[in-house]
DNA sequence: CTATTACTTCAAGTCAACTTTAAGTCAAGT
DNA sequence: ACTTGACTTAAAGTTGACTTGAAGTAATAG
C-alpha cells in the first residue's frame, strides 16, 4: 500500500500524472486514508506496463481497453496477441529505418536517397502510415478515406 | 516535379498536412507556378522517411534537424549515426514489450504480473521513458530533472 | 474574356496527454 | 488546539501535430 507520493517516488512519475491516469482509468487506488490516494504496490507494475505501451505507439485509452477495467487485469489474450502481431510489424518497420538510417550515416555516396534498397524501405514505412497503398494506379480523387473510430459511448 | 495534389495523392498525405510541414521547415517546395508550390519528386522520400521517423517516436522537430535544412539531405552523419543507436535500444525495448505481450497473451498463470522476467522487461520500460531510473536508493526529493530543450530563435 | 476550379493564406479549432494554479482539507506533530 | 504541509479537486493552460474554414488568386477550359 502506498500514497501518492510513495508511488510517484518508486515510479519515476509525477503525482499530477498519476492523478490523471486515476481520472482516465488508467489506474486505480483501493482507497482513501483521509483525502489522500491509497495505491496497491502492483499499480507498479502496471505504470510500467503502460510506460512501455506508449513507447509502442498505443494510446492511453487503447491500453485502458487492453488492460481492462478489472483489479485484476484479466486481459483478453486475443487482443492482446493481436496487438502483440501489430507491434511485431512495428519492429519491423523500425529496423527498417534503424538500417536505413545506418545507410544515410555511412554511405557517402552523394544521394543515397536514390539507393533503390534504402528507398524500398521508405516506402514501406510511408504505406504503412497512411494505412492504405498510395497511389494504386486508379485512385481518382481520393474523396476521403479517413474514417474516424472513436469508440466512446456504446 | 510536382503540384501539391499530385504530392498528397502519390503519397497518401492530405495537402494540409503537406503545407504544414512546409510551413514548420520538414519539406521545402522548389518553386511556385502561379501562387501553386511546386515541390521536387525528391520529397516524397522524404516523406516516407518522416513517415518512418513518427512511428519511431522522433518529433517533427527532431527530424527537421536530423534531416538538415538543406535541399539536398546534407545530413549531419554523427547525429544520424546516434539517432540510430537510439533507435537500437528502442527496437531491443519494443521487443520486450512484445515479447511481454505474448506472455500475457499466452501464459494461464493467474499472475503473470509476478513473473521476474515480466517485471525486468517492465521496469525498463518505466526507466526509460522517465529517463533516468527511479528510486535508486538514495534519491531524496525528485527536484526537477526535467530540462527543456527547445531550440527555436537563434 | 470570363468562369471554373484547384490551389493559396491565415486564423482559429481540435485532440491527446499532460501540467499548472488556486483554493481547500485533513492527519500529524508541537 | 493549532499550525503545518502534503495531499485534494476543479478548471484552465500548454504543447505537438494537425485540420478546418473563410476569403482570395491565378492557370486553364470554354
Amino acid at each position: 500500500m502506498l500514497d501518492i507520493s510513495e508511488l510517484s517516488r518508486k515510479s519515476g512519475i509525477p503525482a499530477s500524472k498519476l492523478r490523471y491516469y486515476e481520472e482516465v482509468g488508467l489506474i486505480r487506488s483501493v482507497g482513501r486514508n483521509g483525502l489522500r490516494r491509497v495505491f496497491e504496490t502492483s499499480v507498479l507494475t502496471r505504470l510500467s506496463l503502460i510506460a512501455l505501451g506508449q513507447v509502442a505507439g498505443f494510446s492511453l485509452a487503447e491500453m485502458r481497453d487492453m488492460l481492462g477495467t478489472q483489479r485484476q487485469p484479466e486481459i483478453d489474450r486475443e487482443a492482446v496477441s493481436a496487438k502483440a502481431d501489430l507491434l511485431d510489424r512495428h519492429i519491423n518497420e523500425l529496423t527498417a529505418l534503424r538500417d536505413g538510417l545506418r545507410h544515410v550515416a555511412t554511405c557517402s555516396a552523394p544521394s543515397h536517397l536514390e539507393c533503390p534498397t534504402f528507398q524500398r524501405l521508405m516506402r514501406i514505412a510511408l504505406a504503412r502510415q497512411t494505412g492504405r497503398k498510395p497511389e494504386q494506379q486508379k485512385r481518382l480523387t481520393q474523396q476521403n478515406s479517413r474514417a474516424k473510430q472513436k469508440g466512446s459511448k456504446p
